[in-house]
DNA sequence: GTCTATAGCAAGATAGAC
DNA sequence: GTCTATCTTGCTATAGAC
């Protein structure tokens, strides 16, 4: 029996979660402490604790919302008209990330930490799993709609290209976060070259 | 004026060295105690801060010591005989890290560091733009026994491919680090089909 | 549900003997 | 140069009032 508005529980934890991505994304997870985050959504620890069990905790739903909105980026792109080549998948769920407004240090972090700690582990592996369908069925309809491009058949050329393209997103977000002179478009404009198109 | 010789201190330091990568890779950086380490090199508080000033400076010599390994397979390769191509080249990169025994989980952990301590993103950036020109010198190898693969000449086509096969390379390290089901040799066979061949 | 105050702990780094 | 002992800081999470 919640004592407030569904509504309104939701709405405060899209509050903290939103506080944490900031203060994570320029401070990154092991730096920031909870009292940060807690002033930075302008509420109490008691209140915060209230939604949140622990930091990490809140570091999962971050996670969880990143995720869900990229797949949601794709199953767009591949409802739409024209099917896009791989390289367009790519840069779709690129664009999204950045228009979003997400710091891609941010996803660095998450990485990291998912190295070490096996509930963020299983968090992003669930998480890779269903962006993995996503992009396969993008891809898929790509190739369907150009056969010439799967000589061995499309299903095996979509299940082996995938990890390669999810690798050069993975490529662009660890140049973007740590080198200096990165070129984000010439980058997937390369990509797209290099990718079947 | 050193006080031991500089053979005995550079022992010392790569002693110290090496028990910090092993425990990094294994807790993660963030997790890891200044005393965890000096227990596993077998030493006490005052040696271990006799050689190194803080754990950020170790963790930084880790990061030296791991690039310069790479940037040395890469000049090899591109002494040797026959060139590389460039799925080729990955594969010489990605496999020296594993052979040599490297936990990809640690670089995962570097680079999440390096996006929020700037010395250490300086000492990646540094390293990075060695290992860069190192790949650009295998590509270009290639690409010169290959001119009929770089239709807009060799010098745009090297410098446009270098960041995407690094970026594979990353995606490799995220993959092989984070996801349960990751299969290493599709991964190399896939980025070997994808690039120029 | 939200607040303030603080318990309780871990860890990085130092001091001083040998 | 290396050791042991410990100081100091900063943080997560809880307790209890409102």
């Amino acid at each position: 029996m919640p004592k407030i508005s569904d509504a309104r529980r939701d709405a405060r934890r899209a509050q903290i979660v939103e506080a944490a991505m900031r203060v994570f994304a320029t401070k990154g997870y092991q730096h920031t402490s909870m009292a940060e985050i807690i002033a930075e959504a302008g509420l109490s620890t008691g209140a915060v604790y209230g939604y949140f069990e622990s930091k990490r905790d809140l570091f999962s739903a971050v996670a969880r919302r990143t995720l869900g909105r990229r797949n949601a980026d794709l199953e767009a792109a591949a409802a739409a008209g024209r099917p896009p080549a791989p390289g367009e998948v790519l840069g779709i769920v690129v664009n999204g990330l950045v228009s979003e407004g997400i710091d891609l240090r941010l996803l660095l972090q998450l990485w990291g930490e998912a190295t070490v700690n096996p509930d963020m582990r299983e968090v992003l592996n669930a998480g890779v799993k269903v962006l993995r369908e996503a992009f396969s069925a993008a891809l898929r309809r790509w190739f369907e709609a150009h056969p010439d491009q799967a000589p061995d058949g499309i299903d095996v050329t979509v299940e082996r290209l995938v990890p390669v393209v999810m690798g050069i997103g993975q490529g662009f977000i660890v140049q973007s976060a740590m080198i200096d002179d990165f070129d984000p478009p010439a980058y997937l404009e390369s990509a797209r070259r290099t990718l079947p198109h």
